[in-house]
DNA sequence: ATCTTTGATTAAAGGTTTATAATAATAAAG
DNA sequence: CTTTATTATTATAAACCTTTAATCAAAGAT
């Protein structure tokens, strides 16, 4: 997680990099505008949030993030300005930041206003992979180096939720109960049924399964 | 664009519903906690903010904002709290909401605001296409090949659902809910019949459909 | 070495989902 | 008000998943 502080005021751009440091961020600073304009668009992609100071030497908080949303409008960008009627404020945001806190503000609403920001972008993974196999929940689509392979829905979840636990052991009372809804029964058959139809589409012959049994407890896929 | 506002006082309540509906907005209130829980949880897709006071008889905004996002990651959350300290600001934060104004505020920059997070939504490409069909939403126009087809409302929206979602699986309950506004239920077989009305319409003979059976999840077009 | 348990494999029954046509209901147009 | 176009519902047949059951093979226990 990288963070870029443009702010003029080095005791301030201090306080903030060291108390972003500590949290586990790498923290990058501009101490004036133009600087900071050029760091941004120069690693767009790279950074996961960027606070802006509004009143900066040569070019100001808000030029800089008008800038950066004519190329990107996804950015987290925090304005933090001394300005603090609701004019500026409304103009701030209307701008294109996300957020606007007024000076003085406390470190530890900056950092729960920069978890908010950076929540929505952990969106839960839609690509799994284990070995040759890569599969995507969104085109619920499976393919072996590449070429796809179809699978029903029933074993589709399965092998998601093999996917999901790589590496472990999948029991099979949890097998029964998250792919097929079933509780207290151990002993479904059901799941050597659909055991035997997943390895006959994936596996090759004369190899070792993709999936290993577990005896007397259940399954697993290897991690890589 | 339509909003939730849970606040007790009677007199906040009006004057924001009064000044949102002047913005255009569609807007629903709840004076206590239950209610507005269960207004948004009965209809988590039809709002696009929610704005919870903290303090309400029963249930809590930050109980109701926790109960939402155990369901709902995305819809946007407001706390608006006469509670003013750092701490529970920063606790608001943390249960989900995506941002926190101290009361007494301006309305402007609850507006501003509100903005900031519809603006996400905001990007409305125009044309969709995939393979030889292309898709205009603004002359309400569709092509094959350059040759023009005619399609009804509904079939409209149906195709113009599966080229927004192209190389995406749309599940039955998400086509009714997003082309019919029907909620919670999967085995309406209105989909099937304008499947079928569209494939007439599209495909040609004697070759795999241009839209696939997901068979039971949906149905989906190919990414090119 | 044999028995018991567990897992693999196959085939077939049973059930669900989808395609299609026909019909009814509703909204729009003349 | 009638006609037409559009949308929704229902019915039925076809496709194909899912589950059950039966049999066989392998591993572990006695």
């Amino acid at each position: 997680m990288r963070i870029l502080i443009v702010e003029d005021e080095i005791s301030i751009a201090n306080f903030i990099r060291e108390g972003l440091k500590e949290e586990g961020f790498a923290v990058d600073v501009a101490t004036n505008g133009k600087k900071g304009l050029e760091l941004a668009l120069d690693n767009l992609d790279g950074y996961d949030v960027i606070l802006l100071d509004w009143m900066l030497p040569g070019l100001s908080g808000i030029e800089i993030c008008r800038h950066i949303r004519k190329v990107n409008q996804q950015i987290p960008i925090i304005i933090l300005s001394a300005k603090d009627t609701v004019d500026d404020a409304v103009f701030g945001l209307d701008t294109g930041a996300n957020d606007y806190i007024r000076k003085p503000f406390s470190f530890e609403e900056l950092l729960a206003r920069i978890r908010v920001l950076m929540r929505k972008n952990e969106v839960e993974p839609i690509i799994f992979s284990a070995g040759d196999i890569e599969m995507n929940v969104e085109k619920h689509s499976v393919t072996k180096k590449g070429i796809p392979i179809e699978f029903t829905q029933k074993e589709f979840s399965l092998l998601e939720f093999f996917l999901r636990n790589k590496g472990k052991v999948c029991r099979r009372t949890n097998i029964i109960e998250k792919v097929w809804d079933i509780h207290f029964d151990y002993n479904n058959s059901v799941i050597d049924v659909y055991i035997n139809g997943l390895r006959k589409k994936i596996d090759e012959p004369n190899k070792p399964s993709f999936i290993t049994t577990v005896r007397g407890i259940g399954y697993k896929i290897e991690e890589d």
